[in-house]
DNA sequence: TGCTCAAATCAGGATTATCCCTATTTGTAT
DNA sequence: ATACAAATAGGGATAATCCTGATTTGAGCA
């Protein structure tokens, strides 16, 4: 009996790809195919598959919410996470979500295959780069709270942060907020620690997803 | 005789798709891979393959700039780009640095394997969606009605705000191009005058609405 | 052919920003 | 009462930035 796979990415030729990879192991078999989230559900909901490879970034209803309906309603049925994203805050979701497998798509393919049986097995399956946040957030994290990167922040770093993402330069940050430059540095380099970031266009780009800043100006 | 393809995507799983589908087909023929632009235009000189198939979203050089090289270099290597924008600049840009296709990702494969043997052929291939576009654009035929990154930066400029915005430092950009930090100085410091931004945080929101960067990493 | 101009390259020297380390004060939780 | 994180800031070394000026190369054109 092999393993009954639904693929769901907003990508035709990904999927065909993947379909092609996965068709030569024996044991794995693709039944359907979806390009959103909600033809994805409605599919499980008629096939109730194995495994189920989702990508995250699909129109409509996306990958995370489309992975938390199917954990709820089918705790059967495996979900896989294929992502572009490393960035936390998907890793996070989709896994709270109910995910049991988290993949980029820098990886293998043997990793993909490795990574579907792992699942059907009743195990959870990361890519490495995955693993270290996930263990990195686990190390960090106390029993009561689950401290996401943007509550490491203290509410002075990120008031420092959205200003140098605003395109402010060090003294005008230390005018407005009536202290010394030493200390706008000292805020900035602690941002940047705790961030692990090293060059303002990476902060930046932190910034405008974490929504401190818009795209804008 | 087979048609010679390099695959330049910086997804490996997408790679190793596309190889898996193009592989079924007799007359086509993988004989390398690349991940960015550079190596991309390093193999494409010492392969000298008929065609690439050119992700345009890479890090390092982009897709264009590594299309314009190699339409420069090597005129009779054939290069299709594939991509997840149907944005009009994407498209316009692509097609001037001297692209023979442009493919969505969310075609299916029977249009890459037809795109590769039109271009082959000397002739020019574009998805359905693209071609709306050209022609509309033909139609109509105005000029830009704003102008991009495309028309105001020179393409070393272009080069020049990708690295800076993808995080390097301006001594990193002098070491992967070869020029002296000062160099690199007076490029950024065109840049900024063009644009007229004074600083990294704003440079980086533009490089990014450019698309010259992602806000991932 | 010679001319012009933009693009790409680089230097010197002055000014700023950044980095690394250390340290004090203050509020707060136990 | 004490322990700790947050906010503040300085000193000194290193690196980036700003401003000015200069050379070379190639493309376009009278």
């Amino acid at each position: 009996m092999s393993i009954r796979i639904i693929l769901a990415d907003d990508h035709k030729i990904i999927r065909d790809g993947l379909r092609s990879l996965l068709e030569k192991e024996d044991d794995i078999q693709i039944i359907a195919q979806a390009d959103d989230g909600r033809k994805t559900i409605e599919l499980v909901t008629e096939l109730t598959p194995d495994v189920v490879i989702m990508d995250i970034g699909m129109p409509g209803l996306n990958g995370i919410e489309a992975t938390r309906h199917i954990a709820h309603e089918f705790p059967k049925v495996k979900t896989i996470a294929l992502s572009m994203h490393s960035d936390k805050r998907f890793v996070t979701e989709m896994l709270k979500a109910g995910a049991s497998g988290y993949l980029l798509k820098n990886c293998a393919f043997e990793e993909l295959a490795t990574s579907i049986r792992t699942v059907v097995d009743g195990k959870t399956y990361l890519s490495p780069a995955i693993t270290d946040i996930v263990v990195d957030n686990y190390i960090r994290s106390t029993p009561d709270t689950q401290p996401t990167v943007y509550s490491t922040l203290t509410n002075r770093e990120r008031e420092v942060l959205q200003l140098l993402a605003e395109g402010r330069t060090t003294k005008q940050i230390a005018i407005q907020l009536y202290v010394s430059t030493k200390t706008v540095e000292t805020h900035r380099a602690k941002i940047m620690k705790k961030l692990d970031i090293d060059n303002m266009a990476t902060l930046t780009k932190y910034a405008v997803r974490e929504g401190l800043t818009s795209l804008e100006s």
